[in-house]
DNA sequence: CCGAGTATACGAAGAGATTCGTTAGGACAT
DNA sequence: ATGTCCTAACGAATCTCTTCGTATACTCGG
């Protein structure tokens, strides 16, 4: 009695953040493609595990199913960009006191690699920022 | 015979994050001193709900504690800067696919709220960064 | 039709996180 | 000394997360 009452995206837990991950990687997957992928990293993962959390996670609707098909397909329901927007927005408010800015610096500081074109790349939005505040 | 074989430091949870961030905000204080400051916000935090999580992050070594006087006083063993770093990284290890600047942008992109001096702070970042690769 | 192989469904165990109730002891005013 | 008020300590209930074992059902070649 509780499946159709999403009214806001539930948080996904760091395992189903992992079969996310693995879907938006691979686009509409059976749950055998989606365990062969994951078992490339955690060799001891088991194929029901990964069954289990497809169903829970369609229970929370971050995913969907097409099930006409005896192996059942998966896909996303929600963007890769929108998570990590939520994500991001929790690690700012829990852990930043919702300074944005602190957790850029603090992203950025320490920086052994940020290449030089996502410098640029970071820059030409500062700047399209600027601009849009002076407006 | 687990509180002393500390090697890294412990990944704190949401609840313990809470707490830190009253110690980090407070400096020092008894159990009672940061239920109050936790009780603006949660009106239903128990006292000793408060007084467990110290506990256990005392065993965990993410608080120290002087129990000379009759109410202990607890503090911070990790800073906020650290604890901040860790969470960032494995925000970005886990739903940024390591890439610091995607994160970066992210956090920046569909920005309503970065105060222009912010904009400037990050900006200046930038330069130092920049700087540093050129040599 | 039957068995081997492959699928989903279900339940439950075990670990971790969260929250308190209850107990017991110290301080101190009466 | 006794009752009141704080305090810490424990243990346990509850919830969530993670992981599988087992049961059951479909499919297809022989």
């Amino acid at each position: 009695m509780k499946r159709k009452s999403e009214l806001r995206t539930v948080r996904p837990t760091n395992a189903e953040l992992n079969i996310l991950r693995a879907l938006w990687r691979l686009g509409p997957s059976t749950v055998r493609s989606v365990h062969e992928e994951l078992s490339r990293v955690d060799r001891n993962l088991g194929y029901t595990t990964v069954l289990k959390f497809l169903q829970i996670m369609l229970d929370k609707g971050l995913v969907k199913r097409e099930d006409s098909q005896r192996a059942h397909v998966y896909r996303p329901a929600v963007s890769r960009e929108q998570t990590q927007r939520q994500l991001t927005r929790q690690l700012i408010d829990g852990a930043f006191d919702g300074s944005r800015s602190q957790l850029v610096l603090q992203a950025l500081s320490g920086a052994d690699g940020v290449r030089p074109e996502e410098l640029a790349e970071i820059r030409a939005l500062l700047d399209r920022l600027q601009i849009a505040q002076n407006n």
